[in-house]
This record gives structure tokens, C-alpha cells and sequence, in this order.
DNA sequence: CTGTTAGCGCGTTCAC
DNA sequence: GTGAACGCGCTAACAG
């Protein structure tokens, strides 16, 4: 049903610069000028070039393209799957819509790699020294993909790391302030007179993980309580298996005597969930526990009761990440980038309040 | 710090398939088979040539063999933005996990398009024009893009739908039974004595919106009631703006005289903010109004109450499209592919209930 | 301002 | 089983 003839010979069908140039009566050469610096050709000549590209509905082959100036037009965003996966956490999936759209703005396409394995690390290498993509946007807190005696940071293309801190390899970062926005949560519920804490922690280790709760010491020791006042639960789930994490510290915390007034979430799925799970065991939040989460999750709002949480401005990390890389890609930053901080905010909701007195911790 | 010295004109460095094939001694195109049909060369020359290519640490590139051979590895996820976006609605993410590890897993690489204005629905065409793309996988109810007289259908290259049938048009489709789902679910709350339905709308003329709208319906006339037994709300906000959608519904419900004793969603963002909203303003769940949502979030387990819903198989849906994606690219199918109907299922919790005969509608 | 020329790196004939 | 030659479609030198 196409209404053009030309044939390659792998049945692709479409027409050549060549086609182009020969209807307009001009060297295929002065048609790619034409097409890219249009300034740089004789008007009268370009009119009859564009509308000949026009009519043939020429479209130039990006292949072609990228072989002659050996770059191409595709930016990667390498997540460290599989357990962190689109959807799998809260914001994750806000902060690749940030990504994405400050990335297709610039002019660049972005393709995603979502793998862990070997094999997966290996294709990334492959993508990023075989040329076909022009920068690697790292999301969260995997290791940098490595193959072999191979690592990525030796492809010579530029590498933005997203939501961890990577400065100290040299490599343009873009987070937010985990630990200082949990030092401000609970320095929140210290206020309203919390002493004894329950932390919800997420996967061992994490980034995340670690800095939420080194926030979460440095409230303790801002009002000297010792580490003591916190119980720790947790660990062992990734944030992708956030409600899940939930239940369990849930019930944890059921078994506790005395039980801490206050609950503190690495994550709002975890809070969610924790939240449920000691409600329908007959705990009243706020009055029993207060509990606040991480993340910002539009669905805390409509929960029972609102969730208060540190809202991350996902969306932001996204776009600044990408920015990055578009400067870095342009040249026009070439110097180090120093670390980016968006702060998260404290959101104040329904689901923190003064420690009932009638149970006290 | 890279170990290798050669250069390109444009600064890229990294060794050619000439650099392997002088290292083993041999000639380029030896190096190409060894590479591609390993069977088709000497053992001995094979071990030789893949020696010297690991030891160079030779990585093919990917814009020279797109050119010679005509085809990519990337397929293209054209998503319908910026309304339908990465985690604008509660499945978007889980559909793109879903297709992303199964091309992936096919050994091609996804693209994304996320943009809908006339400027993103041209570089579409560029892409699968252009040869950059080898498939497109539509996702969600925009219409194909179309830039010009040029439209996606007339690319040569497989599109698949994914989230709405295009059937009609001879495109493959992979799509729930928002309909059949719908009914059944409607027909669980006739079961348990419903009568009166309030029904909160997605957007107005939105593919899923007239499915699942029709699905009420059948299910009245299956008990012969005529469609005055529902009253609708909505259709000016997309699925994006879910929440905002079940708050608006709950204040145009309390406001009515006498309500509806059961209230179904389009989406479960908008029933479980609509459950918000009427609770705290003094309607029971489900004691006054039973709800019902679609989708199937894994929130709705921990609401309160958990939220009864259409359980959508996000995921599956995602990798089905993919299969029928690579299975058009490897020329495995080439007769017409049927639409593809994953099912979503009722998942019963409480958030529906015999209707109150105190209240009664 | 425009045409001519020369490859980018690879896969694929076609001889040997 | 292997090598030599050619060209995919485009852009960047260099002349004119």
C-alpha cells in the first residue's frame, strides 16, 4: 500500500538522499546541507531540495548517519533491575517520566536496560562501547556495570548517576537528601514528644537504607537519646517488596512490649501496609503509633489516616539528571558537576500526632 | 586511563574488526563469519580470532552493522503522552516491566516515545522510517501517529497494540476484557442485592472508559434493569488525574438524595480516593456504599477498607505483546495475529458488601 | 555557493 | 575454509 518504489535490498523500502537530489537536480552532498544547515545553501536551491524531499517523503537513515559522525542520538538509562524495576518502587517510574521527558525534549531518545545479570552488564557495555548509545543515566544503587576486565566508566561517554551519590568516583550525581530530610521527619516527631522509635528498615545495605537511617540517628543524637530509643526491624525485603515489608514489621511490632510510640518507614508502600496491618490488629494511628513514611506517594493522601511522609521530588531528579546529560553531551559542562541535591520535604498528614498518654512508650 | 589507543576523527577510541583481523592474522571478512556463523570457519582460525578480539577487548559496532544490514535491534514503546504516562496510571509501569523484560529478554532493546504533540508523532515516524526502530509497540487509546500524509501503518515495519484493539485495522492487539471484567464485577454487587449504581467515568470517550461503562450496562440487562438504575459522574479527567477524579465523585455522591448503594470506579486510584472522601465525610464503606475498582493496584490490599477491584495482568499483558513483537520480527508470524485477551480477574476484599437495608437505595 | 571525492565499519558476495 | 573487493547512506574535506 506504500505509495514509493525504491527498494533496498532487504526490502526496506524509502527513498535515498541520492533520490533526493536527483529530482532537485543538485549533488546529494548540497542536499545534506541543505537539510542541516540550511543557512549555509542558496535559498532558491533549498526551496527546490525541500520540496523535493517533501514529495519523496524522504526521511534521512539515522544508521548512515551515526556510522559517518560516529555518535548517535540515544541516551541510556541503565536501572538496576531486577529488582528495581519500573512501578516496583513508588517513585520510581515519576522519575523516569522526568527523565524521559526532559531527555526527548533535548533531542535524544532514551532506551532502558533493565537487567542484572552478566549478560546484562555485558549488553550494556556493548551498548555503550559499540557506540550505539551516547551517555548512561545510572539509576539507583547497583554497582556500575562490568564485564570482563571491562567497566563502563571506561567507554569515554558521559555517565550521570541518578538517586545515589557517586561523586567520589568522579561521576556527575543526582540525589536527594535521604538523610537529612529523615533527620528533619523525626526531629518532627521528637517535637510532638515521641522517645521510643520502631525503624521499618528496606534492603541491607542499600544507599537508601543506609542514609535514611543514619538520618534517623542524627535526629536521636540532636536531642541525646542513644541509639537505644530505636528498634530496628527489617532488612532483609528489597523496596520492591515494600508492603510485604510492611506486614512483617507490622507484626513485629505487635509482638513488642512495651511498644515503641512512634513508627518509622524507609518507604511509603512499607508504611502503608505497616499501617493497615496494625490497625486491623486493634492499634489506633496516630493515637497508639504515629507513623510516617518516604517517598511522597500520591496514594498517601487517601489513606486512613493521610500518611505523613518525606515527599521526594521525583519528578525533579529525573529532569536534573537529564539536564546534566545534555550539557555534558553539548560540552557545555565539561568541568566536574558537582553533586545535585533536591531536598525532600516533610509532608505533614494525619498519620503523626502527639504519643498517647493512656499507653505511653 | 583506557588501555587502548586507537581513534576515530571524532574522538571515540576502540578497536575495528581490521584491528582483530591483523591480530589473528587474517582477513576482516574471516573475522565477520567467526563473529556471526561460527560454525562456518576453522576451529583453529576461530580460537585465533576470538583470542585476539578478547584481547582487544573488541566490541562490534552497532551503527555500521545497522547500515550494511538494514535492520536495528530497537523497538520502539510509543506511549500516548503526556497524559497516559510511566506511572501516571496504576499498570503503566507494571505493562512497561512487562514488555521491556521480554524484548529484552528477545535480545532487542526498547526505546521510548513519550510525547504526543505533532513534533513527537514526527520523530516516530523518523524513527520507523528512518530505520532506526525495527517494531513499534502502541501503547494505550491515541490514535497512531500520523505526521504529514505519512502515517505508522505505512513504516513496513510490525506494530502491535498493546492495551487497545486495533484488530479492525489489522494490527495484532493484546488487550484485557475490560468489558466481560466489568460486568462480572457489577454482577458480584446485583448478587449481593445492589440495585443502584453510581459510576465514576475515566475520561469521556477513552477506549477503556466505553468498555468498562458497557460492561455495567450489560450487567443491568442481564437482571433486566434499565440503565436509570445508574447514575454517572465524570469524564473530564484523564486516568492520570485519577485521584482527583474519586475526590470530585464523592462530593457530587454525598450530594445526592437518595445514593446509590454501590459506587464503581473506572480505576482504582479513583475509588480509593473516592473511599477517602466519603468516609471522612461520614458515609461508611461498605456498610452505607459498597466500591469496586479497576486495576488491581497492590495498594487497594492495604486500604480500609482493601479495595475490591478488577485485577488487571499487567505484566502479562506487557510480555504477551513482546512475544507477538519478536515473533513478527523473527518472520515466525506472518498470517494475521488474532487479538490476544489476557483477562483481568475479580478480586474480592471488603470494600463491597450486602447493601445496608438501614440506608437502602 | 555547489560538485566531487573519500571514507565511517561492517557483511557479503565471489573467486580462489 | 579463506581473502579481496564492493557498497549500505550519509557527511566532511577540498576544489572550483
Amino acid at each position: 500500500m506504500s505509495m514509493r518504489g525504491w527498494r533496498t535490498r532487504d526490502g526496506r523500502s524509502g527513498p535515498r538522499m541520492t533520490d533526493v537530489a536527483r529530482l532537485a537536480g543538485v549533488a546529494t552532498s548540497t542536499v545534506s546541507r541543505a537539510l542541516a544547515n540550511p543557512g549555509r545553501v542558496n535559498e532558491e536551491t533549498r526551496r527546490r531540495i525541500a520540496a523535493a524531499a517533501e514529495q519523496l517523503g524522504y526521511i534521512p537513515n539515522a544508521a548512515a548517519r551515526n556510522l559517518r559522525v560516529g555518535k548517535s542520538t540515544i541516551v541510556l538509562a541503565a536501572l538496576p533491575g531486577p529488582s528495581m524495576i519500573f512501578g516496583a518502587s513508588q517513585i520510581i517510574p515519576a522519575v523516569l517520566q522526568g527523565l524521559a521527558s526532559a531527555v526527548e525534549e533535548g533531542g535524544f531518545d532514551l532506551i532502558f536496560s533493565n537487567r542484572n545479570s552478566p549478560a546484562a552488564a555485558r549488553h550494556v557495555l556493548d551498548l555503550a562501547f559499540g557506540g550505539t548509545v551516547r551517555g548512561v543515566v545510572v539509576l539507583g544503587a547497583a554497582d556500575l556495570p562490568v564485564y570482563g576486565s571491562r567497566s563502563l566508566g571506561d567507554a569515554g561517554i558521559p555517565i550521570v548517576s541518578l538517586l545515589m551519590d557517586r561523586s567520589a568516583a568522579g561521576i556527575p550525581s543526582v540525589v536527594t537528601n535521604d538523610r537529612e530530610a529523615m533527620r528533619e521527619g523525626v526531629l518532627h516527631l521528637i517535637a510532638l514528644g515521641h522517645r521510643s522509635f520502631f525503624y521499618v528498615a528496606g534492603q541491607a545495605g542499600n544507599y537508601h537504607e543506609v542514609e535514611r537511617f543514619s538520618g534517623l540517628l542524627d535526629a536521636l543524637t540532636v536531642v541525646g537519646l542513644s541509639d537505644r530509643a530505636v528498634i530496628r526491624h527489617g532488612g532483609h525485603l528489597g523496596f520492591n517488596e515494600g508492603f510485604q515489608n510492611g506486614v512483617e514489621a507490622a507484626h513485629a511490632y505487635l509482638g513488642l512490649a512495651p511498644r515503641p510510640t512512634a513508627a518509622v518507614c524507609c518507604a511509603d508502600d512499607a508504611a502503608i501496609s505497616f499501617i493497615g496491618t496494625a490497625r486491623s490488629n486493634g492499634v489506633a494511628v496516630p493515637e497508639d503509633v504515629s507513623v510516617i513514611g518516604f517517598d511522597g506517594a500520591a496514594v498517601g493522601a487517601f489513606c486512613v489516616p493521610p500518611l505523613t511522609t518525606l515527599e521526594q521530588p521525583a519528578e525533579d531528579l529525573g529532569a536534573r539528571a537529564a539536564r546534566i546529560m545534555l550539557d555534558l553531551l553539548d560540552g557545555a559542562a565539561t568541568a566536574p558537576v558537582p553533586t545535585t541535591t533536591v531536598p525532600s520535604r516533610l509532608l505533614l498528614r494525619a498519620s503523626t500526632a502527639t504519643p498517647n498518654t493512656r499507653s505511653g512508650g
